[in-house]
DNA sequence: TTGAAAGCGCTAACAG
DNA sequence: CTGTTAGCGCTTTCAA
């Protein structure tokens, strides 16, 4: 016996198929024995309702999209559990997509609400996953989306806003250019991220603040563009030690970076931290594993996934949502990659 | 203007819902005049299909599952990624299911294909994702489904053959213990992950066979049962350190955990590898970063989700399978971690 | 080559 | 409380 569906199911209990569909979406809408024979039978069978038919339907997919630069990062694999998680409790699926940051490909998932795969979209670029002609288009009708870490780009964003979850980059990274220069650090050299993204400007913006707090002069010549790779940060770290000038202090603005930068200091025999500091972003979890211990910002992984999520299914659900922007405690976390001066 | 539709479509264009569906779908099946008209019609309009509509009537979703206990785990998490990137490049998404482990949430996950959310599926588990009341049922149908890296437990097994994506873990375990012994080394410990699963039993069968060609004898007081986490190389190497004898090298059969043994080894200055050469499994991409950097055993990531997503459509498809198990090759990777005794 | 019409499996509006 | 009925949007016969 193959498969079963509702009208055979029906068919079996000599009832019509809305009263198998109410006992099991519905059971409060039915009497007590119909509710208990549907059930009993359904689990007898197997019956499992086919939720294509449900979806068409009701145009609601229990899904959602989360489009994401790179899966194998560890600090986003960690808000993508946390994303799967909530969403499971809440009776969605997560598909996902991992667009390696190329735009067709976001632009290709983005699609995705609008084929009717999913109901609403979590996403990690500073790009809208959606063609310049839609966007422009009168027609375009934003899907339910929001937008993990990562601030969308201000010429997208025109009239348009969209829920974020985030911590307060500007803040964090102000927090631990100041615990190294609180440290009596002077030359600090900073391995960024992508510098077109907003997280990477926001905390560079933190970074100046600290310096002129401090009463010290920006120089930009400090500044090298990296990427949130292990590989970026080693490679900038040679860089780095490349010029003639060396810095006291090296601030990375991911922990993977964080980690390469490390790797390549051991390489050339200089030691972290009595020669030079250095300091991650994210606190991923093999952060208090290396050596030295790596001294980052920790962010709320866990809560930043639950709220994405949280968010997400209100703006699905049509609720209006109060915060367009949540901003979400982060926290210096002191280990033994940095010492003072 | 709300998203059109189909009918919408058709009627815009004076013609059959039947033509735009072929035009855009069987587009050598209508003439060239129509096929152009429908497809600028499309691009024009923005007329996306809405795919329940399509996956209802062909029963087919496009969409794979992939079930894994752990996403954010760095070895799956690059499995993954070439997962999605294969399926992707032959029009399917992926939807993931992070269990955590818990039985009931592999099963939910494996009724998604019963429940046609997806056509098949990519399992990490060593289970089978179907509960045991479906298991004996004889109208139970095994979906398509892969075994990426994990062979099924044998009593699951009785009668059922399911494709599997490997490496060949026996050879890789006897490999690396025999690296180990070939620098001298006879009091090996072990760090295993759980002890139930076939990749630990395979991997320390290997072991024994190691020790058996050096001529040496198996001792059951140097296997530890740990996990495939960052902690449990921690704590685990704490038990081992905590013993009458302490070995000189310690074999975990995974790089996360013998990070976490790193560490610890560090914590109580033990020096690797001049007091205790350790090795790990999967060559994680933080392992190279670590100093000291781990020797490990390299697999096949890309190649692994790649096969798993060929082999998976291709059971989808109905082709009959040759190879029902894949086993890809590994390597050594020697790096500082282990040195003569 | 095209159109008309049926129907995939389900839920929801409406009656009874 | 339950049944009848009408689609959801698409693809695919079947006929023209």
């Amino acid at each position: 016996m193959a498969d079963i569906g509702i009208k055979q199911l029906a068919k079996i209990l000599g009832i019509s198929t809305a009263s198998v569909s109410r006992a099991l979406n519905n059971p409060e809408r039915v009497s007590d024995a119909m509710r208990k024979r549907v059930q009993d039978a359904a689990k007898q069978t197997g019956y499992r309702p086919n939720k294509m038919g449900a979806s068409l339907r009701t145009a609601k997919t229990k899904n959602i999209i989360v489009i994401i630069p790179d899966i194998s990062d560890t600090f986003n694999s960690g808000v993508i559990r946390s994303i799967e998680r909530t969403a499971s409790d809440r009776g969605y699926s997560v598909l996902f997509g991992d667009t390696q940051g190329i735009r067709e490909s976001e632009i290709g998932y983005g699609d995705m609400v609008r084929t009717r795969q999913a109901d609403g979209i979590i996403c990690f670029s500073h790009n809208l996953p959606f063609s310049d002609a839609d966007l422009d288009s009168d027609n375009f009708k934003m899907p339910p989306i929001v937008n993990s870490c990562e601030q969308l780009q201000s010429l997208q964003l025109a009239g348009r806003s969209i829920p974020l979850v985030t911590i307060d980059n500007v803040a964090a990274g102000r927090e631990i250019a100041k615990h190294l220069l609180d440290l009596g650090h002077r030359e600090i050299a900073v391995i960024t991220g992508d510098i077109d993204s907003p997280s990477t400007q926001q905390r560079l913006l933190g970074y100046k603040l600290a310096l002129k707090e401090a009463g010290l002069e920006f120089n930009p010549a400090l500044v090298f563009e990296g990427e949130y790779t292990l590989e970026a940060g080693s490679s900038t770290t040679l860089e780095i030690l490349s010029e003639p000038q060396r810095p006291s202090a090296i601030l990375c603005m991911c922990d993977e970076t964080a980690l390469g930068c490390l790797y390549t200091l051991k390489e050339n025999n200089i030691s972290v931290p009595s020669d030079i500091s250095v300091v991650g972003f994210d606190d991923i979890k093999f952060a208090r594993y290396f050596s030295p211990a790596l001294t980052t910002v920790a962010q709320p992984v866990d809560d930043i996934g639950r709220q994405c999520v949280e968010i997400l299914l209100d703006v699905i659900d049509g609720k209006s949502v109060a915060q367009k922007t949540v901003i979400l405690p982060h926290k210096l976390v002191i280990r033994d990659s940095t010492q003072a001066i």
